[in-house]
DNA sequence: GCAAAAGCAATGGTATAATCTTTATTCCAA
DNA sequence: TTGGAATAAAGATTATACCATTGCTTTTGC
């Protein structure tokens, strides 16, 4: 939610003055999507509910319905509903997911304020992290699904990214595993800003099989120190074959393909 | 930027019809709103510079006005620009900064998708990292600001609110000079919630005077080890304390308060 | 009787135009 | 020099009409 901008008094002139503050000064919409948000947050409007037509919102909250679309939208691009057309349309409520971060994330780096350099490195410290903690929660179904992703590896796959996706897949049930969701998180940002750079500069990086076979079993056995370990050798490989990856998109600086 | 959904051709009925493709079928405003995206991201609009005025697009997109300020407002909502009204108003591209990505983090934990006790593990695992970078950078100007944040941590705040921007002052100090923005960005959002909680909960975690010290010493003789271990028990104690804290707002489950 | 087609109604999406509000600038007068 | 009025530019808001999509109901035709 945007904080609407009030209060801060700008004492920077006339010392003696007493703190006036300035006039309230913000969006009908604004308003109106913080009201909306604040209801959903306090659970009067769960997960698939859906919410009033938008012309009813506009006679409920008395303004136009454009203010009220802005505010839907507003809801939409954070990630709190989504909206369908057509009879049984209307605003739908959704479970808040690491989607909208992820963009985030992907927003920051194509305007030059985050690299993959400094991703990988975070990738090196925080991925050993979540080896490490994936081992105190092998459950049957994720020793099943991380020995499928294993399987998954090898099948070979319809171009780069279907490769890709492959390939990152156990990261994120690792990920999942590890029970720390801000970690969790962080894996999966950083997994998106790789796929966005792979995707843009469409080179292999030539991620060997197998090379996740080491984290795999130190999982499966349990031993923490070797998960992290095997993991942070895989982390700190594959990093190398991603920075030159990078080294080559800069040179292209294909900023066009880049962008979709 | 959301992905638009086009192109996918209905091929189950009619199978010798020509291939037909099926018709654009996202939203006008998204269109505007990626196509501004890429002119910023590709640098056409730097930060500072003014976007034509909303009927200027209107005309130039040869769509409605509304459709122009639902892609402005989307454009806001992300950081990209920011709109100011009167005169000289319009809308100006600003540097994306890290700022919406707190805010998004702040959303997941506020809509229950992350907790204090896993951003807590997340600072034990991150800031003494961050420690051990600082030490590599340690100019006479940050060591300046340094100091700074020592002394400002001994003056006494009006409320609680001001006392904890004193004590997190370093840390940002701290995130910025690793030298690593991602690593800047999680511990900034780190901040951001327990910023949010604390404003939340109105309960002072008693965050002792002079409990930084250890790790500014450390810092300024440029030992990384020091420096992180030292951090490493400072995030580990003031982590309890914070934990009782967010236990306290859990009896309360003042979640009406919580919201602004 | 039943399936396909047509019609209907609800709802989001888009367009247009008018008006309100805010703000910078200019100019004039005390 | 200050204060105020007039002006103009730009976003903010509203109202209204119409388009497009979708699910449901009704009709039609065999």
């Amino acid at each position: 939610m945007k904080l609407v901008r009030k209060g801060l008094a700008d004492t920077s002139k006339g010392k003696d003055m007493p703190g006036f503050k300035p006039i309230r000064q913000s969006r009908v919409s604004d308003e109106v999507t913080g009201q909306l948000k604040q209801s959903i947050l306090l659970g009067q409007f769960k997960a698939g509910d859906r919410l009033p037509a938008e012309r009813d919102l506009a006679e409920q909250f008395r303004v136009s319905r454009v203010a009220i679309r802005e505010a839907l939208r507003a809801l939409q691009n954070t990630g709190f509903i989504e909206t369908r057309q057509g009879s049984a349309g209307g605003a739908f409520v959704t479970d808040l997911t690491f989607e909208h971060l992820i963009d985030t994330f992907v927003d920051l780096f194509l305007a030059g304020k985050l690299s993959i350099p400094e991703m990988y490195r975070v990738r090196v410290l925080v991925e050993p992290e979540v080896a490490r903690l994936a081992t105190q929660n092998v459950t049957p179904e994720y020793a099943r699904r991380l020995k499928d992703c294993l399987e998954g590896e090898k099948l070979s796959a319809n171009g780069l990214i279907e490769d890709m996706e492959h390939k990152m897949a156990l990261h994120l049930v690792l990920a999942e595993m590890c029970g720390n969701r801000f970690l969790e998180a962080i894996v999966r940002s950083a997994m998106g800003l790789t796929r966005r750079l792979l995707e843009a500069v469409s080179i292999d990086p030539k991620h060997p099989v197998g090379m996740h076979v080491p984290v795999v079993e130190a999982v499966l056995r349990k031993d923490p120190e070797a998960a992290a370990e095997a993991m942070r050798k895989h982390a700190v490989e594959f990093g190398k074959r991603l920075l030159r990856v990078e080294k080559a998109y800069r040179k292209k600086l294909a900023l066009t393909q880049f962008l979709q």
